[in-house]
DNA sequence: TTTAAAAACTTGTCTAGACAAGTTTTTTGA
DNA sequence: TCAAAAAACTTGTCTAGACAAGTTTTTAAA
């Protein structure tokens, strides 16, 4: 049995190599964001709102592929810290919209230049070629494993 | 600032793929292991365990590229699960042997046999040959990371 | 050989994520 | 139109993971 034996090497083994990619690709992110109190996850919100202005936390839980909960209580704690507030939705009293404060709009530049400046050095001797390979490959991946493309 | 941009199109970038793909490769490890009280993270020191029968919490930080604390704690919960077991380590008074118990050995075969056919029904329609090159340049981009090949 | 430094593990605290269950509001359909 | 179902969000509970700080034992160095 092939692949029964290949889950013995753990190194050769697909979903080891996600996760190791994964994790270590996360810890600098955690680094680069250092300072700000932000992290990782909060950070895409960030994104979503630069680009979309205002979300409800369900959109939220679509891009992150967060469930609700932990998208929740994100938010609370994104509010906490001066990132985002809550706006009321007239449309559905269940919900509301997400928007970004005066912090979380004026940080904008200044974060994205530190994040390029931060991956330029563990990435700059990645050919962009290959760099392209391993996203259209993982979008490969994700989409046999049951994912779609959302907003952004 | 090409990079800088890449950033505001969350889809194009490649941290948000290797999380999303992540996620999603994780959450099928744990449907596929669903019953036993096992997690995806305590599978891979069970794997550990069946490759080299016995070894030290700070051997399987470096697999799991987990620091001390976290490995500490999953070592307790493996352990109240009837897993692994402790052996003292004449060797070095501050450490001790990881083991596995009866448990732990005689579900080794079920275990994989499982797993391999949850994800058969997920990877059938990988090429062989694409599933081999996200291996190898995730390897790459880890190496880039920082990251070094451990045992197993 | 004795003390300082380092290594191995534990405990504490905070965030993320999975999953079950609960509340309120909206939508469906009889 | 009105009751049942569904949708959107919250709360609770458990595991994982990052990071700081603490204890015990071993190693190194003076």
């Amino acid at each position: 049995m092939d692949f029964g034996k290949a889950l013995f090497h753990l190194n050769n083994n697909l979903g080891y190599n996600l996760y190791r990619a994964y994790l270590l690709f996360h810890r600098e992110l955690i680094r680069a964001l250092k300072g700000y109190q932000i992290t990782p996850e909060q950070w895409q919100v960030l994104i979503i709102l630069w680009n979309h202005g205002s979300v409800t936390p369900t959109e939220i839980s679509k891009v992150t592929l967060q469930d609700l909960p932990s998208i929740s209580r994100m938010l609370v704690r994104m509010e906490k810290n001066g990132w985002i507030e809550r706006v009321e939705n007239e449309e559905d009293g269940r919900s509301f919209h997400v928007v970004l404060t005066e912090k979380g709009r004026k940080n904008k530049n200044e974060m994205i230049i530190r994040l390029d400046n931060h991956f330029a050095g563990y990435l700059k001797e990645v050919p962009r070629g290959l760099h392209d390979e391993i996203k259209s490959e993982l979008q490969l991946l994700r989409s046999h494993l049951g994912d779609y493309t959302p907003i952004t």
